[in-house]
This record gives structure tokens, sequence and C-alpha cells, in this order.
DNA sequence: AACCGAGACAACCGCTGGTCG
DNA sequence: GCGACCAGCGGTTGTCTCGGT
């Protein structure tokens, strides 16, 4: 049978809107404030779908909205949050005051992946896919309003996010910290990356856990509550039987993977520079209930590509730092 | 000047999760 | 508990613009 459309599509228009329609959406948003989009339509006097409605007020009429090109800081913060959260675009704009979900994925499309894409098959660096679609929730296309939103939408402001939206938060932070440390670090040979490498942080055989991570376990990785990983690790890398790399990377970033199921879920994230001995030092597990066994690591795909740094290339040149696996 | 292809962007579509009756 | 409704999300498609031939 099929649902309903969500709205009667006789007689509706669509295509482009024009100005006289922004006007008339407008002036009813002005009046009678967002929400109820099924109705608008209908009470403002437009030949429009509701939803139409809302991306047309989201995407270009909204008064808070960033016209004009994206910025370097805006360009590499995308980055940054794509290498983190892949496709959530919504996420990622809403680190990005005035910016749309709509925008940024135009934007990832037409530019960034291409560049990001470029950079992976020029042999730059590794790859780590990581398997989103193992994560509870993780791969899952996360579609409908939040609880939160919910309240919002019933009328009381209520912030936006929470778990990957932290997540992503931290991750920046984290970033930026790394950032400042990698810098000036040395770049290790492609001897050590080999050795990295050879660590055991392959994907090839990986079984996936019977239950995977929570999505709080996920989040509270890199939740600022309880952020920080200790470890009694020696080495800098965790090994596969125990979870994925926790050393510390830089590198050039980033690509998303379109696997069969669709373009969403995966995330690859090229990895350049892999610091050995830099590590640990920044991350404590004490407060989160689970431990380098766990079986959230099982679940994790890792695909490590080549090691080897570009001839005459600089790695980091993209994306100079790589903050989501440096967190796990 | 006309055509064509690529790129950029706006909008649509299908699906999802949350809420409510 | 269930189904309908709703808002929101992300992928895809359509349209426009612009540069090259």
């Amino acid at each position: 049978m099929g649902r309903a459309p969500c709205c009667e599509k006789v007689g509706l228009k669509k295509g482009r809107w024009t100005k006289e329609e922004d006007e008339i959406l407008a002036r009813y948003i002005k009046e009678h404030g967002e929400g109820s989009w099924r109705s608008l339509p209908k009470n403002a006097g437009l030949l429009r779908c509701g939803k139409s409605c809302r991306l047309r007020w989201i995407n270009y009429l909204r008064a808070d909205l960033k016209r004009g090109n994206i910025s370097e800081e805006e360009e590499e913060m995308i980055m940054k949050l794509h290498a983190t959260l892949g496709n959530r675009w919504s996420l990622i704009a809403g680190h990005l005051p005035g910016r749309t979900d709509n925008e940024i994925k135009n934007y990832w499309n037409s530019h960034l992946s291409r560049r990001a894409s470029d950079f992976r098959s020029g042999g730059h660096g590794v790859v780590v896919n990581l398997d989103l679609a193992k994560l509870p929730g993780g791969g899952k296309r996360r579609g409908g309003r939040s609880g939160h939103n919910a309240a919002a939408a019933k009328g009381g402001k209520v912030k936006k996010g929470k778990g990957k939206e932290k997540a992503a938060e931290v991750a920046l932070q984290h970033a930026a910290k790394k950032e400042q440390e990698d810098i000036n670090a040395a770049t290790p040979s492609s001897q050590e990356q080999a050795q990295a490498s050879a660590s055991g942080v392959t994907s090839d055989g990986l079984e996936d856990g019977p239950l995977g991570p929570s999505e709080e376990m996920v989040s509270g990785l890199l939740d600022p509550v309880c952020p920080k990983l200790e470890t009694d690790l020696d080495g800098a890398c965790m090994d596969h039987d125990s979870g994925p790399c926790m050393d510390s990377y830089t590198g050039p970033c980033i690509k998303s993977e379109s696997g069969p199921s669709g373009p969403c879920g995966d995330v690859a994230q090229e990895v350049g520079d892999h610091h050995a001995d830099k590590a640990l030092e920044d991350w404590d597990l004490t407060g989160l209930e689970i431990s380098v066994d766990d079986d959230m690591w099982d679940s994790l795909v890792w695909d490590y590509n080549d090691m080897a740094v570009p001839e005459g290339g600089k790695q980091g040149e993209l994306m100079p730092d790589l903050f989501f696996l440096d967190n796990m």
C-alpha cells in the first residue's frame, strides 16, 4: 500500500520559487513562526507542499543564513567534521553558523569530495575505513526529529544535538590541540609508518562482534564530560583484537565512500602521519565503562591502504589533523 | 552565435524516528 | 502496542550558469 503522500500533490506547484512566493512564506513565518509545515502552505495561501516550504525557509529565506562563498576556515571545518561524522550534514551544519545542511552537502559534493578523492587516489596517506553501519545507529539514516527537537517544535527552544554533536565538538577541540602539537612534530618516516601499519590495525578477517558499541559508548569516548582516554598500553596502537589504533594521527583526509548499500554509512579517513610515540597521554578511559577489550572495537572495520608518504609531498597538506581516530 | 559539457546550486523524493491518539 | 502523522535527514535529480569549442 504505502503511506499516503505527505501532501496532496495535485495542483501543487513544484520547481523554483518565485520572489512572490518567497515573500508570502517569509511574511507568514514572521507573523506565525516556524512549524506546522503541513498546514502552513494552506494557511499562507501557497500552492506548495509543506516540505517544500520548510526547505525553502531553512535553506534560503532564514534571516540568519550566511550567503556567499565558503571560507577557508569553514571549508576546513567541514573537512574535519566530515571526518568525524560522515555525511551527517545537519550535524555538520550545526557547527557552521549560517550554513545549511543542503549548502554544505552541495559544497562537499562539488568541491571537497573530489579534492579528498584526488588526494587519496594519489596514494597519499593511509585510508581507514570506519564502517559506521557497524555502529548502532551510526550507519542508519538519522531521519526524524529527536525528542528535544520535538520539544522545540512544540514551542520550546531546545538546543539541538546530543551525543554525536558532542562528539564533533570534542573532536574539534582535540583537533585544535593536536594540530598545535603535531604541527611541529617530526614527520615520521615511511618506515615508521610501515611499522605502524604492520601493527595490526587491519580490517580483513575482523569479525563483527555480537553486539556493536552502543551509541552512548561511542559518544562517550568523545564526550567532553568524560572524554579522556587513559590507557596502560605501552604501544601506541591497540592491535585489532583489542581495537583500533589509539595513536595520534595527522594527515590528509577524507573521503566518503559509497558502499553497496549507498553513499551513507562509510566514512573513509585518510590518515597520513602516524605518530607512533605520541599516542595516548591525552586519553583517559576512566569514567567510561568500557575497556579496550570491549566488543565495541570488534565491529569497527579498518582498512589500511598505503602508508607511504607521497613523494615530495607533505603529509597533512590537505588536512593537517585527523582527530576521530586519534580519539579512538 | 550556437552548441555542449561541467559545475554549482536549488529543490524534490523517499525514508526515518519521535510523538500522539 | 499499534498505526498515523509529522518534522527532519540525506541522497538524488533538475535547472541554471558559465566557460570552452
